[in-house]
DNA sequence: TCTGAAAATGGACCTTT
DNA sequence: AAAGGTCCATTTTCAGA
């Protein structure tokens, strides 16, 4: 993993950053760059992880997760093992959709997909109130989704 | 937009979600059915607006973008005309990766995608202190991020 | 960069329910 | 009608010259 992007890298992945499917000759005609060119420099950028995967985006609504929820969470011990074995049972939770460590008021931020209030409910149980280390929490849920996403602002500055 | 979603679509959006570029022959072996099917109720999925859009997942650190941040904000007015002013303001940042509009202690959460400190001072600034209605703001700084994307929960339950 | 083979997509057409 | 399957043309990918 690394290397420095050039400018073509960049036009690259933005582009399929907005659109995985745009063909290659297309992505060449866009950036000025055979075919062949394009095809070696995603292929490249794919093997050093600088393009982690293709994905396609789901709307939530759509399978029933219409409800989003935001919690922010403060442990007891920020000890290595306690952390970690918090942190462990967030990430796995398949409605857990991000998770990340913080510096601040609260050492957690979590998103949630559910479908319902319920399922919110018993998840507080299970990842909360079932986790001693879990000092206190706050919840807030979305009213809506403004904007969501991975998308990273290349060549936006 | 709409209809109900059976067993094979599910696991189909499963798949995607996970790889977008398993060739329709794979998703067919996968959940039996022919390539040919595969192929019509992706589309359809894809017209439906079931799968919003295909997309690269960039690693962040790979172009620059090493620091998440989290930030909760307060409004002055809830009254609609200030309070889509401000949302737009957030969305149209590039640097504004998630916007959700919320109940709870605040009315939005935002996760900012940027180089350094600096250029999180400078967009806040921009977005909070050069916005009246933003009554307060409070920042949390990720150290890590444990679980992030868009992937949702199909199938998990 | 060009060329061509292999792979993948997506439409036409027919069959089943 | 709605959806599946097979077959075939077109498009896309991807490697070697």
């Amino acid at each position: 993993m690394n290397s420095q992007l050039d400018s073509y890298d960049l036009r690259l992945l933005a582009a399929v950053q907005q659109d995985a499917r745009t063909p290659q000759n297309e992505l060449g005609e866009a950036v000025n760059l055979s075919t062949a060119a394009v095809n070696r420099r995603l292929k490249r950028l794919g093997e050093e992880g600088v393009i982690e995967r293709y994905t396609a985006v789901i709307a939530p609504d759509a399978v029933g997760y219409g409800l989003t929820i935001i919690a922010t969470v403060e442990v007891e011990s920020e000890q290595i093992d306690q952390l970690d074995a918090t942190r462990r049972s967030f990430t796995v939770c398949p409605h857990v959709q991000q998770c990340y460590y913080t510096a601040g008021e609260w050492d957690f931020v979590l998103v949630f997909v559910v479908q319902h209030m319920e399922q919110y409910n018993e998840l507080t149980r299970k990842l909360f109130f079932g986790n001693a280390n879990v000092k206190r929490f706050k919840t807030l849920v979305a009213m809506s989704r403004d904007k969501v996403g991975s998308t990273l602002p290349i060549g936006e500055n």
